[in-house]
DNA sequence: TTATTTTGGTTTATATTGTAAACCTATTTA
DNA sequence: TAAATAGGTTTACAATATAAACCAAAATAA
């Protein structure tokens, strides 16, 4: 049985990435909202993907008020498709 | 965003499951082999499956020795197939 | 015969994660 | 000018996953 890449085998991440790989880029506040998730949460969850690589956050100030702004790696699309993947084996005939 | 049932969204206990699934029974034995997994996590994951009702566990002693089957329940099944479907909503596109 | 290893587990302890709460700075709004 | 809101980050805690230690019975080796 092949490895969940546990990057991605996490609700909150998965969410995340599965934004990210349908969308040019989208910001904190995008993210937040889709997501439901809390402030600190989403923080730190895209501190991960970041420091993987598997996104790219773009932080900014807008006028004097902060912007992050988050988009999908080459190596976050492959990683995301390697983890479909792993996951459809471990669920055939579902 | 719907919920990932987290007691699914687990490898370990996904594998179980997705091995139950597929077969009529399974002992602790062939559980083991298959995911590779410590006899002492196994051991825990399938107390929390049985907890939940998602699998049922018999244990009895052949002759001295332990033997500990399980088979998923109907709960079990149907649990699945709601996580493949809220998964699926995630991975559309994917 | 009596150690030693193996089998089939369970229990306990620990490391890792996920998550929320508290906090910070700057800006609006009341 | 006080209070609320926006956009985050940091810290602290609770839950999870995992491994290590342990146990009883049986098989194997010395």
């Amino acid at each position: 049985m092949t490895e969940l890449d546990p990057l991605l085998h996490s609700q909150l991440r998965l969410a995340i990435m599965s934004i990210l790989v349908n969308v040019d880029e989208a910001d904190f506040v995008y993210l937040k909202q889709k997501t439901e998730a809390t402030a600190g949460n989403l923080s730190i969850q895209l501190d991960k993907l970041s420091a993987a690589n598997y996104i790219a956050v773009n932080k900014s100030q807008e006028g004097s008020r902060p912007r992050t702004i988050c988009h999908i790696t080459e190596e976050g699309r492959s990683a995301m498709s390697q983890y479909v993947e792993a996951l459809r084996s471990y669920l055939t005939g579902l």
